[in-house]
DNA sequence: AATGAATGAGTTTTCATTCAT
DNA sequence: AATGAATGAAAACTCATTCAT
């Protein structure tokens, strides 16, 4: 076995074991147990616990990030929207254990990394209320306090998902990205 | 200080030493620290770290718990539902610092507390999959799957609650009644 | 036992195991085992290994820093020069197992450690160098780089308490200042 | 490049490492890198870390031990004695790097390692003091335990060298000779 | 002869919990 | 009831050495 192939193995192992257990409870024993190497090994290829669970989470966050694309609201928004989260969903479900550890284990983990994540978020959120504030403009979002709503509309996406990878139910992508771009578009409740 | 002033008293400061660094991060001595008691005088009153952690979380969720009511779908539905709303952000915006422990920190504290927690969220999304269900009897929920409505429900209200005491922002609260209440009646994008 | 009898006993067992094994061979399951305290109480105690070592170090450096006063050179020289050799030499052979520590194993623990070291023997040969300069001027010193004659003189008293605390051999302690005195004075080869 | 020219190469740069770092700071990855070789080619030259150590020290011994040449009292004895000093200071200079370690860092290796240097110092010692006796017998050396004068000239030598080879700083070679010489032959204090 | 990936014994340090006073 | 000194299990991490290629 190669070294980019170990290191890819043992960060592969080391996901499942962070997803299962969670960040403290995963030690690194369990890694190179479920690895099948030595823990000299693990520290051949990571510095630390520490980061190896952080390279996990960036990729992710990453991905997640890139995703999510400007919505140009001269041409079809709700197309675009939808889109948007067709991707966010499709990249979270593609390795559930990764969503799972980003979702749940991910905070808590450090005061800095939380700040690392909650400045993820944050972005995510500015991102989302400049198009929101830029529909509001044009009437096509709702009036309303468009961070409260970006929180909103972030906050549904993550339960869902995070509903998902925890039980490690099967859904179907497609009914997942039309239910919640349904309650982003038009709510629940008829009154 | 009597006997229960006392517990009370150090239940009081262990909510805001979790609150501030998290149950990992939070050391049995920075709270006996803060609370002014010897080491031993903590497990007088409480088994243990855990125990202690679960009561200051179970204590909140039970009052979550209670403030949701059964809508009654032959009165006034939406007034009911907003009152829900209202009641659950009253309830964790009365203290901040559990809610903030129950929406960052409560999870990946330990397998068995994982459990409880979904058990709770399962039981809040189960009430809200009921009444949705049979508001789309009546035509007064819009169709789709319900346990899904419930989890974009569920986690758009988590997101804003942890949001708000994750900052320590001074929000008014009617008006994120408000604007969750309107987000869940009718969502954000006019299409 | 008291908080500061305990201390002071881990202290003492400290000082007796670096001086038999060394810092580095020296564990602190060997300090704790001779203490017979259980590991985590070394650590109620003492930050860390590097710490107590210093804080054994530190005691006889100073102790030997105040053993040494300047010579006034308007009395009795001679004089002087040997009260300062019987007092260093006693402050050294009144705690042997630290002596030991001090000359032989305090060398190579760490760089910071090297550094304040060396800092003490320069801080002791800037003191000698004075008086040496300024004897010089009064004729009452060998002319020639004081520097130099600083350092002579200092090794030479090293040389001799670490060669009897390494060996654990019993010397009559006047006739070490004696000895160390004359040569100081009048060298060993008559020419 | 040839065997032999391998194993040199190691130990030269072994030896270096070793000054700069000392004996336990060392690492043989740093010997390696500096070499340019595998770690693995490090273990066909030398059976391990105390080993390579032990060869560098060694080598440096022998030629100071072989410096020192029987003192013939028939003969010019001051002139004799300052080609002794000579010979060792030239020795010593000739290779900064490894008097360093034997210096500062030979001590506190390992328990075995120490006897070894004590020994050589022992017999050090006891070559001066036999020339010592036989030189009081002649009267030409000052009376007094012999050893402790051995002790005494031996440590101003090697605290001299010590400062020169720790400093890096450039003396002139002679002067230290002289400087050394002379403190052997009339101390520095009139009287 | 050379390589460098793999090993695992060994050490320090932390911290929840206990218990004698 | 309260104290706080003592405990020791548990965990992360290091690095000299080995060995298959």
């Amino acid at each position: 076995m190669g070294k980019p192939e170990r290191r890819q193995q043992i960060l592969a192992v080391a996901r499942d074991v962070f997803a299962r257990r969670g960040y403290h409870a995963a030690k690194i024993d369990d890694i190179v147990a479920a690895a099948g190497v030595a823990r000299g090994t693990f520290y051949l290829y990571f510095q630390d616990k520490r980061t190896i669970f952080e390279e996990i989470v960036d990729r992710t966050i990453a991905r997640v990030g890139m995703a999510i694309v400007r919505v140009d609201l001269k041409s079809n928004v709700a197309e675009q929207v939808k889109e948007n989260i067709r991707r966010v969903v499709r990249v979270l479900l593609e390795d559930r254990a990764t969503t799972k550890i980003l979702l749940s284990d991910a905070l808590g983990v450090d005061p800095a990394f939380d700040r690392k994540l909650h400045s993820f978020y944050d972005e995510m959120s500015s991102l989302m209320e400049h198009s929101l504030a830029e529909g509001q403009q044009l009437g096509v979002v709702r009036p309303g306090d468009v961070r409260l709503i970006a929180w909103l509309a972030m906050g549904s996406l993550k339960e869902v998902m995070f509903q998902i990878v925890q039980r490690g139910a099967a859904y179907d992508e497609e009914k997942l990205v039309e239910g919640t771009f349904a309650y982003f578009t038009g709510g629940a409740l008829r009154v």
